[in-house]
DNA sequence: TAAATATTTGCAACAATATTGCAAAAAATA
DNA sequence: TATTTTTTGCAATATTGTTGCAAATATTTA
């Protein structure tokens, strides 16, 4: 049994071969995937329903999170301390690449807090920075 | 000829019906606008596509911002001062209250800087806080 | 291991959101 | 006012995401 089967079955999800393509894709890069480019990679064994039940089974589960975006487009990445709580993702930082366009996830830089004007009373954060990454400076 | 003229004028844009319902809207409203709230504002007077093109062109004019979700919705916000550079207005904290779905723009509250890791050399930073704004604390 | 049960998948249909080409209408210019 | 330019509406099409349901697959139980 390999690491992907065992992290499905600590989530209580059945070992299936398109779930195992998914995790594949995610461990094997760098940044965060888009739907399209999941489908792209997964379409020829998974249907796109398919794609976007899994996406949405993980995201519930903690295994990925929903990447914050400037521009409107939907990403996730893993996370990395598959942690319980699926939805308090927005704690660290995201870069995004001007050049490759990649996302990253930076899990060490987290969301500084900010000074609102009275009567804002803030829950939750998240921050995009955009630029050039460490492989396209 | 009144503001909303002037601001088409400005922009070397015609001024039509259809704009200048948009710009009301604008100016009427507190927060940050989606789509469908224009369209349903501006329904009985436009098409669907002009809401489409009209606000393309405002942005492209740096007449509004696109403001950056969490929810990966499409949401605009006038630009207060009204600048050239119409692509570089994520400068300012974006509040979205948990409450009454509003959006709100920060103008006062700048992004923070934050330190990166080595290599990665930040352009521009984006900032979305959630909460409950002053109406709804 | 085989049968029973539970979960997952694919297909088809549908819904919402967004884009494009083009001719008609409206606005700006001469 | 006539001409030119810009904008609009319509129709068609593309993209993205969702839902119900039966077939297929995985898991559990005996």
């Amino acid at each position: 049994m390999n690491t992907f089967s065992e992290i499905l079955k600590r989530n209580s999800l059945s070992i299936t071969d398109g779930r195992i393509k998914i995790l594949e894709l995610f461990y094997a890069s760098d940044g965060a995937l888009a739907h399209a480019d999941i489908e792209k990679n997964a379409g020829l064994v998974l249907d796109r329903v398919t794609v976007y039940r899994t996406l949405q089974t993980f995201v519930e589960k903690g295994i990925i999170h929903q990447v914050p975006t400037t521009d409107n487009s939907v990403l996730y990445a893993l996370c990395r301390q598959n942690c319980a709580n699926g939805h308090h993702h927005d704690n660290h930082v995201h870069f995004v690449c001007n050049q490759c366009q990649e996302t990253v996830c930076l899990d060490d830089v987290t969301v500084p807090a900010v000074k609102l004007p009275a009567g804002f009373k803030p829950i939750q954060s998240a921050m995009i920075v955009t630029g050039l990454c460490n492989n396209c400076k």
